[in-house]
Order: structure tokens, then sequence, then C-alpha cells
DNA sequence: CGCGAGCTTGACGTTGTTCAACTAGAGTGG
DNA sequence: CCACTCTAGTTGAACAACGTCAAGCTCGCG
């Protein structure tokens, strides 16, 4: 983790959190936000927020990709969803515990921003039309949500598989030619398997032509017949 | 379903969405939200607010057993979660889509007021505070749908169950001793197993005497036994 | 009485996990 | 510069978990 303090890593008036806000409050109301921001840079692996940890600030991930990641008490490790910015996040646990539900970490570099929530809190119960568009944005990671636990508990591993390369080549690389910069083990978390499985899957997807596999490199050749796939679970 | 228009089913009064609207709101302005309301009776079994369908309604169900039911593309059905009232249902969608994710169908006799959504988010734009906690209560099924998820990704049947059980025990019928409104077939959607298998794993709870079966109704005997199953996985 | 829906059980085959062994690459220290 | 170790990836065999199929059972309802 690397913090400049005073100076910014990047541009807050490119910022796409502070165009929201702008939309709706005038440009002082918004610089009593930005004042309790705090400009971050997360290496690769590094802990953004921890589970179990107070839910004192929202966060705003402007680059990289981060994983949502809940650890259950026999030890496991699972990956809730990956996503990549820019994107809000951590309002999630706003609206409902005061302690994180997960914890969020950089599966890449990532640029984050975190806000004061109190701060951010109390400013949004007086402009119903910002928060209603927060809620929007932020609540996007349940959906994620919901779509992952129909795939997991109706599909088989091939199936979820497909569904993490389409969701991994829309939703985060948004391309059909991406480095992989999640291992299998972190796949097999996501994907609800063993690891080994992942790499049965992936070599036999590999075989048949719908993917090609060039070490961490992933090319979905086969798009159609990878969501035939998921659809037959 | 039974419309009795201008008669009052329940007693607005006793309401408890609007015991929350009128902490932050003058009564007159809660009359505008109560006018465009609509009580309904729903029997076991009919559907409230259907899959694909607009999303123009807000719902407050005050008395009865829902379940949020997903019909995916090969026509199977999945069990999000099943909710009992008071509760407020609908703000999930609200925050998405223009039409409901998933339908919203009685598992039991339900109590249902349907609110007119446009009047109510206008009114929501001009009350921050009251949006805040509409959305905490909106959002309580994500967090039933997260950890539903992380249950079905790396639980076997056995834990699976175990979960239905102390969820349906502590926060659907909130007694250890219950009539289960759902069929075999219904527990099977919601925790992604066959039927047989639902069947099986209730039989060996019921010979293992953690659970007893008579019929419809389930006693659970021994909760920490069922807790120590659901942590084991 | 007969019918259908929900429930139950056992046999059997498929899917997926576990375990163990092996390979390759990256980092470390003598 | 080489041996050592650690991590990630890979493969196959044995075994357990789970779904599917088929048959029979009970209960409520027309």
């Amino acid at each position: 983790m690397t913090d400049f303090s005073d100076k910014k890593l990047f541009d807050c008036t490119q910022c796409i959190f502070r165009m929201y806000s702008c939309m709706y409050m005038p440009e002082e109301e918004y610089e009593k936000i930005r004042k309790t921001a705090n400009q971050l840079q997360f290496k690769k692996g590094e802990v953004i927020l921890k589970q179990g940890s107070k839910t004192t600030h929202l966060l705003f991930l402007h680059k990289g990709v981060i994983k949502m990641n809940y650890e259950n008490n026999a030890g496991k490790n699972i990956i809730l969803t990956i996503v990549s910015g820019p994107k809000l996040l951590g309002g999630a646990n706003l609206f409902f515990k005061d302690y994180n539900l997960f914890s969020i970490i950089a599966v890449e570099d990532c640029d984050v921003c975190l806000f004061d929530s109190k701060t951010l809190m109390s400013l949004l119960a007086e402009n119903g039309s910002l928060l209603l568009t927060l809620v929007e944005r932020a609540t996007e990671m349940f959906q994620a949500s919901i779509f992952n636990y129909i795939s997991l508990a109706h599909k088989q591993v091939n199936g979820r598989i497909s569904d993490i390369l389409i969701y991994l080549s829309e939703h985060v690389y948004k391309t059909k030619q991406f480095i992989l910069t999640l291992t299998r083990k972190e796949i097999a978390e996501f994907a609800g398997c063993s690891h080994e499985n992942v790499i049965i899957t992936l070599s036999k997807f590999n075989k048949e032509g719908i993917i090609t596999i060039n070490g961490k490199e992933i090319i979905i050749n086969d798009m159609d017949k990878l969501q035939d796939i998921s659809r037959r679970g």
C-alpha cells in the first residue's frame, strides 16, 4: 500500500464518483467529501478492506481488478465476485452492518479512493437523488452475486467455468483475449470446486478448441459454444 | 388473489411501513403514498410479482410466507430465498432494473400492500433519511442471498439442508417446531440438489435424532448438532 | 373408488474430490 | 553458479457424493 498524502495520484476532476455527485450537489458540498478522501495504490495481493473490520469507509475503485473474498469459519476462501474499475464498492456493507461482511483484495495493482462514510452518509441523507444513484451503482455486485448463486446452485463444473470465462471476458477484462491474473486456485474458489477440476475443465475446453491457453493468456475462440455450455449447465 | 378495493383488509395505522415513513415525513406526505396503495390477499401458490414483468410496484408483505423464485432459460426453478412478513420486498428490483429479476410467489396465504413505485420514488428523492431506512430493509434479502451462495458454493448437501433448517427455524417460522409449508421439491430448489437427496438427508437427520419428522411437522431437537454440520459443510 | 401429487427407497452410473506424484519457474543462500 | 525450496500447474487412480431412474406408497379429492 502506498500513500502519498498531499500529493495527488490521480486527477479528481476526472473522477466518476465526482461526476455522479456533482450532478446532484453543488461543488462546495462535494468538496466536503473530497477533503475526507484518501488516494491509495494497492499492489496485487494486498488487502484493501478486511472482513470483520469496521466499515468506516466507502471505496471507489478507479483502476485495477479486485476480488471480494469471504473466509468461512473453517478457513476456506470463497470468492463472491471479481470486479474491475471504475466502480463504487463497499456500499454493500454500508447499508447493512457496521463491519465488513467480506474482504476486498487487489487481484491486480489498483488505484483506489477511500471516503469517510460518516461524512458521506450525512450528506446523502439530505440528498436523496444522489443516494438513489449511489445505491443503484453500489448494489450492482448483488446482482452479480445472485447470478453466481444461480450458476452454482444448478450447474455442474462445465457450466460454472463457462460462466466465469464469459463473465471475466465481458465484465472484467472486456476483451476475448486476456491475461488471466487469477490463479487456478482462485478460479476454483470462485466456481466452488477443486483446483484440479478447474485445470481439467480448462484443458478440455482447450483441446476442443473453444478456448486457447498460452500460459497465463486465455483466448476465447468460440463464445457461442461457451454460452451454449453455460445454458445447458 | 382477492381485491376488496374500497374495503380495508388490514388496519393502515398498524402498518410497519407507515411507521418507518412517518418517522421521517409528515402524515400528509405519507397519505400521498397510501392513496396509491392496494391491499391484496394471495392464496398459497399464487404469483404476487412475475419475473420479467415491469417493476411498477413496491411490495410490503404484512403477513405470510413467500418465495423468491427464478426460472432459468431451461425452465428450472431456483429459489433464491424464503421470507416471512412483515417485510418490505421488491426494493431489490427497484434499484436495478425496470423489470423483475425473479418472481415472488406465496408459499402460504399472504396479506400484501402494493405501492406505486413512481410516487414513492419521487417522495424518496426528497427524503434521504427514509430512503436510507428503506434501502437498509429492502436489501436484507441480498445478504441472505450471499450467505445462501456461500452455503451452496462450498458445502455438500448435509450442510446445505442444515443451513436451510436453521434459516427456516430462525428467520421464517421463528420457532424450533414448525409446520413445513414447503414441499420437498421446493427445498431441493432452494438447496440446489435433487428432491430425493432432500428426503434422504432429512430422514437421516430424523434417524439420528437431530430432528423429528411428523408428516409436515418438523421439530429441531439438537440445534447445536445442526449448526455443527452446517459449519463442517 | 380411482386418480394424481407428494413422498420414499434402492440400484446404478456419472461427476467431482482427494491423494500422490511429477514438472516448471522464481526466489534464496552458500 | 548451482543446489534448495516454494509455489503454481498438471495428470491419473481410487473413492465418495450425488443425480437419475424406476417402483411403490400414502393421502386428499373429485
